[in-house]
DNA sequence: ACCTGTCTACCTACTGATAGATAGGTTGCC
DNA sequence: GGCAACCTATCTATCAGTAGGTAGACAGGT
């Protein structure tokens, strides 16, 4: 891949992550790169295009990280712990939510294709938190389970965005943990 | 109040609860309400004066709606049952997520204010949480576990709305208040 | 000769914002 | 009572800036 692509979806989703799909502009894209926002759409005819291929990369990056940290886990808690620890790092390093955090509250006003990438996400991680929760539950349950997972780490991000405080979302984590062990 | 008052800012608070404070304009407004964008800017003479306003009126209306919801309730859990309810009555009425959840994501793109504001609402809600927590858990606790409650709404919120689910958002809820149960 | 990546130059639509006009209502004073 | 002054709520017209998007030229590498 170009490094002018991947310069440009790097760009792309520090914008969208910070301040949202519609705060993010072609023309502050180039000029964060040094180039024309002509050029820009020489890569991503158009600005779905872009966000389309913002929201693939990362779902390729957070489930490769995913499955590779979670890898040796044996116990559900483990397995938890590990996948926490993939978005924790995440918000460490860029000071921002998860992608799908920021269009999923935004989705009303994406274009479908795109709110519905999203969407998908956010069910695979439900699902993979689902199949490894303990055996002995009902599917129904880790179902529920999985998703009240997913949904706390979300806001935990939202939350510790807001109030500033990488704090508020260890204690978040240290709760959701405590409370999986079933 | 005046009506046009009134109706504008319903109209921006239901735009940026469905798609985002950068994706409501002073010309949406004004053609929804049938009268020109410069009478928007009579009453409000820039958008952060608006989005200051909105977040103002929500913040008051969810703490007068919490006040009187869980003023008759006796035990922790019966206060957490009454404060979920609140905003999921909200969610239900406008399919839409918390104003200050999506206005938390947005906060590194908002103006300063704006940003203090939503901030300061999430406090008060972790104050009042953790106010109502047993008074057996140790003060640290008690606001980290609020936190955590916080956090599970607003990211249920986002999560619901992505996957299109209200009943994502039950499930969360059921959940969060089993797991109270202290 | 072609392809790649970039450029210049431009378009149309929309952004938040301002100036100045207007019509109608209210107030205060002689 | 009548009139001047002011206020409210809206309009028209306009601004500079930015949005996403397009057409066509051009340089360099294959």
């Amino acid at each position: 891949m170009s490094d002018t692509i991947t310069r440009l979806l790097d760009a792309a989703e520090t914008g969208i992550r910070l301040r949202g799909y519609h705060a993010v502009s072609f023309r502050d894209l180039a000029e964060e790169l040094g180039i024309k926002s002509s050029s820009v759409h020489y890569y991503f005819r158009q600005k779905e295009d872009l966000g389309l291929a913002v929201v693939e990369r990362y779902t390729e990056r957070v489930f490769a990280a995913l499955t590779a940290e979670t890898a040796n886990t044996e116990t559900p808690i483990d397995y938890l712990t590990a996948f926490v620890s993939v978005y924790r790092h995440a918000l460490k390093g860029s000071d921002s939510i998860c992608l799908c955090g920021m269009l999923g509250a935004e989705s009303a006003g994406l274009p479908e294709k795109l709110a519905a990438a999203v969407a998908a996400f956010f069910q695979e991680n439900i699902d993979r938190i689902a199949a490894n929760l303990p055996r002995t539950m009902p599917a129904k349950a880790r179902r529920e389970k999985a998703t009240h997972i997913l949904a706390t780490l979300q806001g935990a991000m939202t939350v510790a965005a807001s109030l500033k405080s990488l704090k508020v979302f260890d204690n978040e984590v240290r709760d959701l943990l405590a409370s999986a062990e079933v």
